[in-house]
DNA sequence: AATGCATTTAACCGAACGGTTGACAACGCG
DNA sequence: CGCGTTGTCAACCGTTCGGTTAAATGCATT
């Protein structure tokens, strides 16, 4: 696992059990039994990925007696969001002729885009 | 790697040197040797980034004499932010109200669904 | 044909990943 | 207290990752 955020962020995100758990804690908080369920692998390996989304910031940890729920911590999904929106121009028709728009004000021409 | 398109996409992106040949070749086309020129590693090393990026369909490689020059290919991005999309109304605040009303529900409020 | 440049392939290495099993810790309850 | 439930820890295992060096490939030039 790298050290930078971001890096964190894309790795746990690379997994589809950990997506698979994202998704399911958009309804809500769940236990690591309930998180489990749908899978074919052992307790301790769905704690692992707890641990690697934890480590990420996309969940956070509850403690509730024996339980400790997961719920989602969706700021840190918006850190991801925020890194593509610099790429949203290079697949987005509607950006792109904005950023034309706003390239060409921006040399100074006051009557709009010039091509 | 995994076989799956999109933890394909993210496990090419979790990675800082990746990113930011992504990142270069937003000012266009770039062959191998001007990809690797700002970072202390080999050429192979790059080339290897390289083949990660491009299985993940995030580049695409060219041919011209003895270059084989790297491309981006956005559209694989956007697959990218389709996904985050889905979570979009977790983090955004024109959302919040939303939000509030199914944390209520999931606590058991009896006037709405039930998990 | 020989040289030189750009890039990839092959073999290897240590570290991290994703999983397992078995033991253990923490808590609620009879 | 003793027990069942919930979850984590520790050790281990095979595979993948990210890097290296050395050799091979492809192409242009002379």
């Amino acid at each position: 696992m790298q050290t930078d955020p971001l890096s964190a962020k894309f790795a746990a995100l690379a997994d589809p059990t950990r997506r698979a758990i994202l998704a399911r804690l958009t309804q809500g908080e769940a236990s690591v039994n309930e998180l489990a369920e749908p899978f074919d692998m052992s307790l301790p390996a769905v704690s692992k990925h707890l641990k690697v989304l934890e480590k990420a910031g996309l969940i956070s940890r509850g403690k509730e007696a024996q339980w400790r729920p997961a719920r989602l911590e969706p700021m840190a999904l918006k850190g991801v969001a925020d890194w593509l929106e610099h790429y949203r121009r290079y697949w987005d028709a509607s950006f792109d002729r904005l950023d034309a728009y706003l390239k060409n004000i921006q040399k100074g021409d006051p009557s709009g885009p010039r091509n």
